[in-house]
DNA sequence: TTCAATAGTTCCGATTTCCTGAACTATTGG
DNA sequence: CCAATAGTTCAGGAAATCGGAACTATTGAA
């Protein structure tokens, strides 16, 4: 298994971020991750919302929020700790990733009215 | 020809605008629009940067800027005026866009340098 | 009115990307 | 060593995208 890549901060690119965000699954797997207190497994989210992820699907979303530089992976033990890169965003695209969370928090509260 | 079709503001999804965006010549045609003091036609973006669009291609962008509700588009004559939906969307989402169009000013300064 | 020119749209085949079941790798506990 | 758990990789079929060619719409001129 080849190791994970993660993009140094310099590299990451805002078409990879609004592209990796722009899918209904992987936005909701990133909020979760970036308000979370702590680092979150994979398989925490086998659902979003009521729909079942197959996990290799899951495996694949992952692969897209880390490359886009969203997200940072570690396995620890038998199971991966997923954490947010927003620090390091925030310093590259400042309000950036802070807009993109409260507008999607803006569109799930209209949705459960 | 079927009139162009232009969402309601309330039903613009932010999954639509990240994804209309997170492709290079739309976004860079989105934050021309936006940054424009007039309104904009199709063929003025026959080629960006350096790069010619065909005209097939040309209006499949245009028509996923406006199905996202990004901008509004209106034939006048010949020609399409294009104009940015910045205001409806600041109401709805605040500070997304502006913070996109930032970003996007970030990564065209550092590539310039 | 007819014709030519301009601006976009639509169609459709080729390429690319995305999805996911099946097989595989890695780690741990028993 | 084995079984269980967590995740990755591969491969094919499905879906989205690209772009050339044909089409539509509008205008201005003859």
């Amino acid at each position: 298994m080849r190791p994970l890549f993660h993009p140094s901060i310099d590299d990451v690119r805002l078409e990879a971020i609004l592209h990796a965000l722009s899918d209904p699954v992987r936005v909701a797997i990133f909020v979760d991750i970036a308000g979370a207190p702590c680092a979150q497994t994979c398989q925490a989210f086998a659902s979003v919302g009521d729909r079942a992820i197959p996990k290799s699907s899951l495996s694949q979303h992952f692969k897209v929020l880390r490359e886009a530089g969203l997200i940072r992976s570690e396995r620890q033990g038998v199971e991966m700790r997923n954490t947010s890169r927003c620090p390091e965003i925030q310093q590259r695209f400042p309000g950036l990733i802070p807009a993109i969370i409260e507008a999607h928090r803006i569109e799930a509260a209209a949705k459960a009215a």
